[in-house]
DNA sequence: TGTAACGTGCGT
DNA sequence: ACGCACGTTACA
């Protein structure tokens, strides 16, 4: 009895509630309104007719909710959601396709069913009783007995009225429901009460079928059929009933468990229930064979009453009935129950009753059901089962837990998107302005994973990804970034679809080398993943298994995991969810133990070793370097390097040989010896020449070898990387952003460049190996002395170049193959020459730092993208790695010189180009179009190089500041570069994931302005600012803002002592803040490019020459500019990054108060290449 | 309990 | 698709 009462009472409430919202929602807006309206006052009337009893007010109320559920299915109140959903369950059981429609749906069905009923018996007015009574009933449990009483005469209904309460409850709701519908199919109907009225009586009417089956059947045996069934469960049912349970499963287990319970509980009306249900299910069945339409309708209309109920009678079951629906249905966990029903059924079927009750079953089945709807558990307390409440609860529990797991509810923000990341409200969108009504967030803060679809979201996200890759705009990367659960699941897909990317790419042009191993495909998976970078890289061969895991992506993922990549970054900066650590921890974790290695071991020269392998070796040869490495860590340092190398030489040239660069042992130790070149080292230049002569394979060599290095790299960089990536988070916010912005950038912009560039990078290491040893200064020497700062610079190049190198072969699968990979080649050629040249400019200049050890400054961009990740950990390694940038710088500009633009353009190019993949294709046609030009020209030989390095060195000192391309250039370096590399920092972490995307062209570039920056702090800032040739652009307004504090206050240290310039520098980098590209000199390109919302940094090492020449007394000042970027490009890149953010726009606004900036800005606009690099360019 | 926001459906 | 409105939920 209080059962009873209760819970119609709270759903009343509810009910209420909910009928006059929805009243007043409905009076503004729909049809609902109207129905609504008549349902009202249907109910009304039919309360009046019903009873004059202030309890029936409740029962109105009920049956008004009910109506206006079944209406309102329309507005449809939560629960009437709910159970909408459930009969969409239901619904969509039986085919149907949303809650609403179908309970709508359902509803004029149970209408046409009722009035069929009420036709057939006739017997409205005991009907009519019933429901009277029923929701007497409902409203006081006294009128229980006057139910019983009336019911009894009905015969069926005694059975449920005196069956108990509970029963009758059921009833009632049904009743009830019956009543509603009939109120809305008056409405609809419009015309007929009476039959309203009848239709009430309908509800019972199933009782009354029930009662005429019943007749025939009785109760008792029916009561015993179920129990026999219940108990004897296994009974099979008959196909029918699968059938049945096939098409409403749901139904059918809702309907069993009443069935269950009331057998248990009331003898009469359990077996009426279970009569009904099975009649229902039975008369389903039946009706299945001859009507299956028909039956649907009915199951439909039931479950709706079901739900209806359910709704009515609590809430809180509702929504667990919903959930248990659900959960049933999609689980099957409620197979028990769907035994036990079918067993009901079958029995029922069996008995006879079947078809006719089928009109009155559905009823009948339909309040059952709602009764279990509404809750298992409540019913089961209410009806109090008893055997078969053990299955039941059991059942419950299933479904509870399963609602439990399934649990649609809300979602929650991702916390990581660029949106969620938006903790302001705009104020001005909709969502914003219509908050109270709408309560929706602002749109522009509504989490992007939200915005996709729940269960889809893998896919989607892939998907997205894959689009966002390809879209290239860093607004999809960070929209991709993403959801932790995506991210991992995008994890997972980059982690197959490195592999298949590979094959396009890699495998298709050079595959040969890399794949003659069979964990060079593996390997070439991590590649592919920029994200993998560092795992990758470990992975690469011996890991490939976690790549070749994750196979399951396609080759769209390979965007995917580009973005993955960069969304891995964005996230691990913003902490990413759990999955998304999930993810990332793999990586991480792969990559720890290498970075650990990396760390631990002097691998330094194993890095140097690892890039020439990867460089002119296959991907064995790298697996062999990358184990050396992670293996015999130590060994692989310097003097094992030969060994290795050579090692990887034979082995690795045999294979690459075949391909393209078959490195010929002889010209290797011919170079060894002429040149006094270590063994790497003329390995290196061997693989250059060899790529420079095969300029096509070279890039997907170059590619695949740059990955693979970068895959080293990356994984020294890679597993600082990820560790600090977690760690970054806390250990620095910027950092982290930066890293993750760098990554995007890097990736995106290096689309194009840095598979090239990677490889340029890598023979230029190679080369600055080779041109170190000619200089007498060894690697060794120089890696253990700054094995760290380098190994960092160098990981962090390769990890750019990896990054590059993954976000290039996603451009490059994206846009073309073909295209991509010529113009890559071309520019691969140009810029490996440049990049060698720069590289032994780097190597020398490291030689020369290494002797000083005041490099880490440099580290400026490069650092501070990856040592973002690092910085926390490593700042200190970074910095030495700086030193090293800025020697490229030189080279870059000696190379500048002497290959003429090829270095400075495909730089500047490549920078454009990396661009042009994420943002505008425009820019990227651009720039390719400069890329060609500058690929046109012949690739430096990596001897030719070090012999135009030698030469370079030798005037290097004295040429530098005449090889900075542009004087004043070298004073906005100093700024840019100092800008840049804060502000790229700043703009990366901050901006990175919304808008700007620094597209570090070549990894080398960045490094080696960053380098540049540190070593020119270091360094005099005359040289630094002499090399320094800063293009603004528009995106250097960021930097430069971000840049502007640090900068400005390192500058100041530095600057101020070199030359006027830096002031000028300053305020360059304050007038660049607002949008200009910063170009760097030949040492180093800077590129800051801002379209839209990306940001894209292309920078070029600059190069140490001018660290080389003096610049180690002065390194300190770097250091702390360094160091005040690096700590200080937070707070820069904060309101820089937002306002950037905020006002996308390419304003050129201020430019920098110095001429030079200026001008360079001027001349950047248009191209936003830099004077060196886009000098030429961009005439 | 109140707020913010998600989920849903409908309408356009 | 987008917006609107509602109901509901998650959270404080
Ligand atoms: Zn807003
Ligand atoms: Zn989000």
């Amino acid at each position: 009895m209080p059962h009873t009462p209760k819970a119609p009472k709270k759903s009343s409430c509810a009910s209420k509630k909910q009928n006059v919202r929805r009243v007043k929602a409905s009076t503004t807006r729909r049809q609902k309104v109207n129905f609504l309206k008549a349902n009202g006052e249907i109910k009304k009337a039919i309360d009046k007719k019903q009873a004059a009893k202030a309890a029936q007010r409740t029962a109105v109320s009920k049956p008004s909710k009910r109506t206006v559920k079944n209406v309102l299915i329309v507005k449809g109140s939560r629960h009437t959601r709910g159970s909408v959903n459930q009969n969409g369950l239901l619904s969509k059981r039986n085919g149907k396709g949303k809650s609403p429609h179908n309970s709508v749906s359902c509803l004029r069905e149970v209408k046409s069913y009722r009035r069929v009923v009420t036709k057939k018996k006739g017997g409205l007015k005991i009907r009519e009783q019933n429901t009277d009574t029923k929701r007497s009933e409902v409203h006081d449990p006294n009128g229980d007995g006057q139910q019983k009483g009336a019911v009894i005469p009905t015969g069926e209904e005694q059975s449920v009225n005196i069956s108990s309460e509970q029963i009758a409850e059921d009833h009632r709701e049904t009743v009830v429901h019956n009543t509603d519908k009939a109120e809305e199919e008056t409405v609809k109907a419009g015309t007929e009460t009476v039959q309203n009225e009848s239709c009430s009586a309908p509800s019972e009417q199933p009782n009354s079928a029930f009662v005429e089956q019943r007749d025939p059947l009785d109760p008792v045996n029916n009561v015993d059929f179920a129990y026999n069934n219940n108990t004897s469960g296994p009974t099979t049912p008959s196909p029918s009933q699968s059938d049945k349970y096939v098409s409403g499963q749901i139904e059918e287990v809702q309907l069993i468990v009443p069935h269950i319970n009331f057998p248990d509980n009331s003898f009469q009306t359990t077996p009426e229930n279970s009569m009904e249900a099975g009649e229902t299910v039975a008369s389903q069945v039946c009706r299945s064979s001859n009507e299956s339409p028909a039956l649907e309708n009915i199951a439909n209309a039931p479950q709706k009453e079901k739900n209806e109920f359910e709704s009515t009678a609590d809430v809180d079951t509702k929504d667990e009935i919903d959930d248990a629906e659900m959960s049933m249905k999609k689980e099957g966990a409620l197979s028990l129950l769907s035994l036990s029903m079918t067993i009901y059924n079958s029995t029922l079927c069996e008995m006879g009753r079947g078809p006719q009750a089928t009109a009155s079953l559905s009823s009948s089945t339909e309040s059952t059901q709602s009764s279990f709807d509404s809750d298992s558990e409540s019913v089961l307390e209410r009806r109090e089962s008893g055997n078969p409440p053990l299955q039941i609860e059991d059942i419950q529990l299933r479904l509870l837990q399963v609602q439990e797991s399934r649990d649609k509810k809300k979602r929650i923000q991702c916390d990581v998107c660029t949106p969620c990341l938006r903790k302001i409200n705009c104020g001005e969108c909709r969502s914003c302005q219509n908050r109270k009504m709408g309560h929706q967030i602002c749109k522009l803060r509504k989490c992007v994973e939200l915005t996709k679809k729940p269960h889809v979201i893998c896919t989607r996200e892939v998907e997205s990804e894959a689009n966002s890759v390809n879209g290239t705009s860093s607004e999809q990367m960070e929209e991709t970034c993403v959801t932790p659960e995506e991210e991992a699941h995008y994890i997972s897909l980059t982690h197959n679809v490195p592999p298949d990317v590979p094959t396009p790419l890699q495998h298709g042009l050079l595959p040969a080398p890399l794949e003659k191993e069979p964990g060079t495909t593996d390997v070439l998976l991590p590649h592919n993943s920029s994200l993998t970078f560092r795992n990758g890289a470990e992975h690469m061969k011996p890991n490939t298994e976690r790549h070749v895991d994750p196979t399951e992506p396609h080759a769209t993922f390979h965007k995917s995991t580009f973005k993955k990549s960069h969304e891995s970054e964005s996230v691990q900066e913003q902490t990413f969810p759990l999955k998304k650590i999930k993810l990332e921890e793999q990586w991480v974790d792969i990559d720890d133990p290498h970075s650990k290695h990396l760390e631990t071991n002097g691998c330094y020269e194993d890095a140097l070793s690892t890039l020439a392998a990867v460089v002119c070796f296959s991907s064995t040869d790298r697996k062999s370097l990358e184990e050396r490495l992670y293996g015999p860590h130590s060994c692989l340092k310097t003097e094992p390097k030969e060994e290795p190398y050579q090692c990887q030489l034979n082995q690795g040239e045999e294979p690459p040989q075949n391909d393209n660069i078959a490195l010929s042992l002889p010209s290797v130790q011919s170079l060894v010896q002429y040149r006094n070149i270590s063994v790497d080292q003329a390995i290196a230049i061997e693989a250059l020449t060899q790529l420079a002569a095969s300029p096509q394979t070279l890039p997907f060599e170059t590619e695949n070898q740059s990955q693979d290095a970068q895959r080293v790299t990356s994984t020294y960089s890679a597993s600082s990387n990820h560790i600090p990536l977690r760690e970054a988070k806390p250990v620095s916010d910027v950092f982290s952003n930066k890293v993750s912005v760098i990554s995007s950038s890097l990736q995106q912009p290096s689309v194009i460049c840095n598979p090239l560039n990677r490889p340029a990078n890598l023979t230029q290491s190679q080369n600055q190996h080779c041109m170190s040893t000619s200089r007498k200064l060894s690697l060794k020497d120089l890696l253990v002395a700054s094995s760290e700062c380098e190994k960092l610079s160098y990981t962090a190049e390769t990890r750019r170049n990896g990054q590059a190198l993954c976000k290039a072969e996603g451009t490059f699968k994206k846009y073309k193959h073909g295209e991509a990979t010529q113009i890559s080649r071309k520019r691969d050629e140009e810029e490996v020459a440049a990049q060698l040249v720069q590289l032994a400019f780097m190597i020398e200049s490291r030689q020369m730092q290494l002797s000083e050890n005041s490099p880490p400054k440099g580290m400026p961009t490069q650092t501070m993208k990856y040592n973002h990740n690092y910085l926390g950990q490593h700042l200190k390694k970074q910095r030495k790695p700086k030193m090293t940038p800025s020697k490229p710088r030189m080279s870059k500009k000696k190379a500048a010189e002497i290959e003429g633009n090829h270095c400075r353009i495909p730089l500047a190019k490549r920078t454009p180009n990396r661009k042009t993949p994420l943002k505008a294709t425009i820019q990227k046609a651009i720039s390719q179009q400069k890329m060609r030009f500058q690929h046109k020209r012949s690739p430096f030989l990596p001897q030719a190089q070090i012999d135009l390095k030698k030469y370079i060195t030798e005037a290097h000192h004295e040429n530098r500041q005449l090889l900075c391309y542009s004087n004043s250039l070298k004073k906005e370096h100093f700024e840019t570069i100092l800008g840049s590399g804060k502000q790229n920092g700043f703009h990366f972490k901050y901006e990175h994931g919304a808008q700007s995307h620094c597209l570090p062209p070549p990894n080398g570039l960045f490094h080696n302005h960053t380098n540049d920056h540190l070593g020119a702090s270091q360094w005099p800032r005359h040289e630094c600012e002499q090399q320094m040739i800063s293009q603004v652009s528009k995106t250097y307004d960021v930097l430069n803002h971000g840049a502007k504090q640090q900068p400005q206050q390192a500058m100041a240290s530095e600057p101020c002592k070199d030359s006027p310039q830096s002031p000028g520098m300053y305020h360059r980098a304050n007038g660049f803040n607002d949008h200009q590209h910063l170009h760097t000199n030949q040492n180093g390109f800077y590129k800051v490019e801002k379209s839209g919302g990306v940001t894209v940094l292309s920078t070029s090492s600059v190069h140490l020459e001018n660290g080389d020449v003096v610049n180690t007394g002065e390194q300190t000042p770097t250091k702390h500019t360094i160091n005040s970027f690096l700590e200080s490009p937070m707070r820069f890149l904060d309101t820089p990054t937002k306002n950037l953010l905020n006002t996308p726009s390419k304003q050129t606004t201020e430019l920098p108060s110095c001429d030079c900036v200026e001008h360079v800005i001027e001349k950047e606009e248009g191209p936003y290449y830099t004077h060196l690099g886009s000098g030429p360019n961009v005439a």
